[in-house]
DNA sequence: GATAGTTGATTAAGACTTTTACTAGTTTGG
DNA sequence: CCAAACTAGTAAAAGTCTTAATCAACTATC
């Protein structure tokens, strides 16, 4: 067999190359477990595609980007915030809040006003265009949620969202590195 | 009760900002069903920790960056490729492909040659270099996937998995936004 | 109370990705 | 056989993210 050739890499489609990894990890690099490869492969893509399509039916049509909402989402719903929280909420870094919030406020969504207790720190809180809009946004983005869950049932839903949970939580058992 | 007053934000983490905001979708905005936002949250904000860092961990100390190490990684394991397959198999853009070759070529890892049966292709496929470093490099990945893995049974993570699986596979029941 | 250290926000530089537009090679159909 | 349609790759422009550096404000300590 030519270097390279296994059949022709044609047909090749994410699962089927899923498999041709997990079959050359194993007989030519010798890797034994390749479970957890499989797993994080699996759900680094099925986030990818899920956010893809929502920024891409959801928020481009609407002049927004999938950040922008991210943060809008956070202070819609969890009052005015100090930018700080609202990069924790988000997974944000402060700098990434901090040019956005610039962006939004620019364009009317977001209200940016100096913090009571401490000087140096900024409160967001949205405008009553911004809260209008991430009602009608909300709506359109909560529709096209339902159409991907509903392909799994209820339960599944609750296990899959427990799984992932445990994955996330219990990570302090070793070092992980987070943002500034 | 004042505006945003609830009782402060400055105890909220990410799980008790997903109850809040049940909440508050349910109780101020009448939406009903809210198991498919938090699934599809959970499910981003898992992705994100574990790719964070993954990159912090392993491909950032190395000077490689994550996106590269998709790259390297379906080249390595799937053969020399078409730019157009690379991108199918890693979830990006052609262009995105175009630029991060463009870069791996100059850093000597990968290699670019005109395609046989297209005049307009263009082959991948890692130097000797590349090959030298994507083994080591996925093998401290490795090791770290398993780290995060572990905290999930060996069930658990099959579960999980097929679950992943069923949520992206089953996805042509409705129009699916994908890359060009 | 002055000073050292810490923390919040911002900016700057660089990497990466996206869409759009273009070039060039390939396929198809009259 | 040739023109129209299509496709692969690339480049340009705009936007976002990152880290590192800077400035300002708070806190603790001598």
């Amino acid at each position: 067999m030519t270097a390279g050739g296994h059949g022709g890499a044609d047909e090749l489609d994410f699962w089927s190359f899923i498999r041709l990894a997990q079959h050359r990890l194993a007989e030519e690099h010798g890797f034994g477990d390749r479970l957890a490869t499989e797993l994080l492969l699996t759900l680094n893509r099925a986030s990818g595609i899920v956010t893809y399509d929502l920024e891409a039916a959801v928020h481009r049509p609407r002049g927004r980007s999938w950040s922008g909402f991210r943060l809008l989402f956070v202070v819609w719903l969890a009052g005015p915030l100090e930018a700080k929280k609202a990069a924790e909420l988000t997974g944000m870094s402060r700098a990434a809040v901090s040019g956005l919030a610039k962006t939004l406020v620019g364009q009317g969504l977001l209200d940016r006003t100096p913090g009571e207790r401490d000087g140096r720190s900024v409160l967001l809180s949205l405008t009553e265009r911004g809260r209008r809009e991430m009602l009608e946004t909300f709506q359109a983005q909560h529709r096209r949620e339902q159409e991907w869950a509903g392909v799994l049932t209820e339960a599944e839903q609750r296990i899959l969202i427990m799984l992932l949970d445990k994955l996330i939580t219990n990570r302090d058992q070793f070092d992980v590195r987070g943002r500034h």
